[in-house]
Formats: C-alpha cells, sequence, structure tokens
DNA sequence: CGTTAAGTTGATCCTGCTCAAGGTCGGTGG
DNA sequence: CCACCGACCTTGAGCAGGATCAACTTAACG
C-alpha cells in the first residue's frame, strides 16, 4: 500500500516523478538528467502483452519506471520458464551482439511503463558520461547474481524451499523499493502458474506447497496478495544465506569523483 | 589439440601470448594495451584451488587467460551447484557492491592463468576508456544470457537433455576459440560429478545418461575425452533453439568510433 | 602392485508430475 | 439480484524420473 503501486493506482508517467525510488538506469545523482538526452521516450504497456518476444531484434535497452513484468523462455511444447521478476529500477534488453535476436522475452505482468533507450544511443552516451556505463555494469552484474541464486535453487532445492525462496526474494526486493517501510503484506501479482513456472514446478504442485506453507504459518499467499506470516521461519525454510539476502538490499555505489 | 591448451603443456604466461584468442576483456583492438596499464598483474592457479572463495570480499575482477575455471556455490549440506564453466575470455568477480562479499566462489579445473584487474582500477579505467566499460556490459550480459538458457534447462528439461544440452554448449564454446578448427573431439577437464553439479543431477544419474547417450551413437565422454559421434542428433536431442545456440558464438561488437 | 579417485550397475524409495474432477471468485448481462 | 462464464485454485489417485544406498569395476598414479 503507502505509494500507490498497486495494479490500479495512477501512475507516474516520467522517471522524475517517482521520488523514492532509489536504484535504476535513470536513479542516483545527476545520472536522470543524462540519460534524458539519450532515451526516446517511456512506453506504456498492458498488463499480459510483451514489451519484446522472443526472435524480435532488440533495437533498445529498458528502465522499468512503473510496474511489474517478468523475462521468460518457451518450450517446444509451450512449457514456459520464467526467468526473471523485473521490478521498478530494472534494466532490461540487453542482448548480447549488435542487432542480435531475443533469446528470452519480457511479459508485462501488470500496467507497466519503461523508459526506452536505444541502443545506438549507448556508445554515445557511455562515451560521455562513462559512470553511466559503469552503472549498468553494476545493474546487470547484480541481474546475474539473482540468476545463479535462481540456478542454485531450482537445481538443488525442494519445491517448498524453492516457492519460499522466491517469496522471500520478491518479498525483500519489493520492499526495498520503499526504504524505511516494514509492511508485511504486499500485492504480488502473480497466478501460482507464474510462481511454478519461476521455480521449475508444476501450479498444481505450487499449490499443494502453498498450502502447507500456509498450515504452518510462514507464509499466506491468496488473491495475489502475500502475508508474510512468520518472517525468521521463511528464512529458515528458503534456507538462504544472509549473506545473499544481503546482496540483494545492497545499492549500486554512488559514484564518487576520483577512485573511492 | 593443435594449441596447447591442455592440461599440462606449456601455458603463456600473458594475455599478449593468445594470438587465436578473439575475446574477452584484453582482446581485440587497442583494449590489450589500455587493460595492461590498469592490471595489477597476472596469477596462475594450479587445478583444484579457489580463485576466490564464498564469503570472501571480492578486490579484483579477472579475465582467464588460460585454462578452465567454474563458478560454484555451496548448500549447507556439502552439495555443489555449478554455475558457470569459465573459459579463456571469460571475466570473472563482478560482485555487485562496493567491497561486496563473494555468493559464490570460483574454482580452477585446470592449471589458469587469470589477468587480474583490481576493482579500485575500474572506475579510473571505464572512465578514460568508456569501450572498456561497454565491453565489460557486454561481457557480463553474455554470462547473463547463459545462466538464463541454463535455468531453462535446469528447470524444465529432464535429464537426458540437460545432459546433452552441457556437453553441446562446452564443445561449441571450446571450439569457438579456434576459429576455423572442425575438430568433434577434445579434451574436457570434468567429472561426471562436475556434470551432474551443473545439470542439477547426480553423478550416479549422469553415467547413467552418459551410457545412454554413447549406446546411441550421441556423444562419448569417458577420460576426459569429449568425442561428438552425431552433432545433428545432438542438437536434436539437446533441444536447442537454434538463436540461442549462434549466440553462443557471437562476438563482441567491436566498437566503432561514432555510433555505428 | 597397492592405493585412491572415478565410474558402473542394481534395487528400492520418494518427490513431484499427470490426469481428472470439482470448487471459488469476479465479472457480465439479463 | 441472479445465472452464467472463464480464469484460477484445490484435491485425489496413480505414475515415473531421478535420488539414494550399496557393492563392485576400472583407470590413474606412485
Amino acid at each position: 500500500m503507502a505509494r500507490g503501486s498497486e495494479g490500479s493506482g495512477k501512475i507516474p508517467v516520467d522517471c522524475q516523478s517517482c521520488p523514492a525510488r532509489v536504484d535504476g538506469l535513470c536513479e542516483g545523482p545527476g545520472v536522470f538528467e543524462v540519460v534524458a538526452q539519450f532515451k526516446s521516450g517511456d512506453r506504456v504497456i498492458e498488463a499480459g502483452r510483451d514489451l519484446f518476444s522472443i526472435g524480435e531484434p532488440c533495437e533498445a535497452i529498458y528502465n522499468v519506471v512503473e510496474g511489474w513484468l517478468f523475462l521468460y523462455n518457451l518450450l517446444e511444447d509451450g512449457r514456459r520458464q520464467i526467468l526473471y521478476f523485473a521490478l521498478p529500477g530494472a534494466v532490461l534488453g540487453f542482448h548480447p551482439g549488435r542487432g542480435a535476436i531475443a533469446t528470452y522475452g519480457a511479459q508485462a505482468l501488470t500496467d507497466a511503463i519503461v523508459c526506452v533507450v536505444p541502443r545506438e544511443s549507448l556508445d554515445p552516451l557511455s562515451r560521455q558520461h562513462p559512470e553511466v556505463g559503469m552503472r549498468l555494469v553494476w545493474l546487470i552484474s547484480r541481474g546475474l547474481s539473482l540468476a545463479y541464486d535462481h540456478l542454485t535453487s531450482i537445481g538443488r532445492h525442494p519445491a517448498r524451499q524453492r516457492v519460499a525462496h522466491l517469496l522471500l526474494e520478491l518479498y525483500i526486493r519489493y520492499r526495498m523499493q520503499w526504504p524505511g517501510s516494514r509492511i508485511e503484506e504486499m500485492h504480488l501479482p502473480l497466478t501460482q502458474e507464474h510462481i511454478g513456472d519461476a521455480t521449475g514446478l508444476t501450479g498444481v504442485h505450487v499449490s499443494r506447497v502453498l498450502r502447507d506453507l500456509r498450515k504452518d504459518g510462514i507464509v499466506d499467499f491468496r488473491y495475489r496478495r502475500l502475508r508474510i506470516l512468520d518472517p525468521d521461519k521463511l528464512i529458515d525454510v528458503a534456507g538462504t544465506d544472509p549473506q545473499m539476502l544481503a546482496s540483494w538490499t545492497r545499492r549500486a555505489p554512488s559514484e564518487e569523483p576520483g577512485a573511492g
């Protein structure tokens, strides 16, 4: 609640108007003004639509301003693997290679707004403002750490732990956007199918796992609302290394002049 | 064979001396000279040793010059998840956050040499040579794509497909280092345990899968040698999207002056 | 030739998948 | 206000892909 990020709420229509947001490409001291010169505009995507699809050439990178999106892969048989849930501040669309083709898609979970920076602008942008280049490096490598973390979860943990891990991560990443808030309840715009696709499980099994987690008084996810009933138990079940947990909440280093 | 990358071979002791290598941070037109000014030296790691370990503060990034390494996570119970196999040209150690702690480790599979660039050098380096910053962005986002690909493999594919996928990927990434070569046999310095840890399987099950793949005339991995018996069938079994396959072999865009 | 790390094979078990039949909620039109 | 519909969730029964445990073989190395 608190900040009008619920699906229906009135969404601000430019990067600038999110004072509480600390993270992302457009944020930080002086960076917004810089990126504003190079972005080609903002784009609104309605819930359920693709920002970009698998197989498309990717001509821009995107900075999420408002709303939730997810990156996904499709299998031949139609099944899906969700790779990443993007919250405001995330940078998407950096596919390796000039004139490259997207090997994964990005779909909006809620109505969303992204700031669009054309690929051609990246070279001049980074040339004129090297600190933005390093910020990009930082953001992408945070995404990489997160991906490695999921890899470990999916590769080696049983279902209960995977689901707990995902919910904990999303809760923390969400809460981190609004520093100081301590709410233990949030709007989480996912179906159980999404959770299954992200954790490598079926929706049916996710249903059973969520029932058990609720019964055990750990988390209650229903009607797109996530309620953390027992944070300590949740951290315990998720089996999350506290170090990793800390790294989720770590901010981009604000750039100092000279070498800090 | 061909190029002395076998475990024992005489390994060149500086970035410079790998003429055939096209990829990586130190390579490319003019980039080597630039990075040379900022690197603190080269480091030799013997097979089985960690380049960096989980929990260590990370004070440098590394560019693999020679040898194989892998990134890994450890679980409480001692099990392991392998996150990435690093070949020459890979950039490792970019953990998000200033003064950050490594959330995963890096271990050498063979004797290896890495080029060390201290973290403090990164800001001045990217400031004076923005094209290096963008090259870093490119390298890391390629790692991210690869991680997403593994996520899909582990999350949604059965054992046979996962193993085939990994072997195919390593074969292609290896061969891509030596453009023009068409060998269908390579030294692959892994145990079946490594393969299991990378694919989220047990070593025992990997043994069975490899037996079947051999029986079916697809690949033969034994005694740390990988022989591709039927490339087409392998691609088929791996279920690899040809697009993704192409992106493994895509090179870093060489930087043009101005906006290309 | 003894020792050790790595791979093989079989028997058994269990986690999570599949298939299928309801149930709940929210929206829409009569 | 109610009937209907579609998306989502729930629950059960049966199945299967891989895990586990354990014994044994093979290769590599001194």
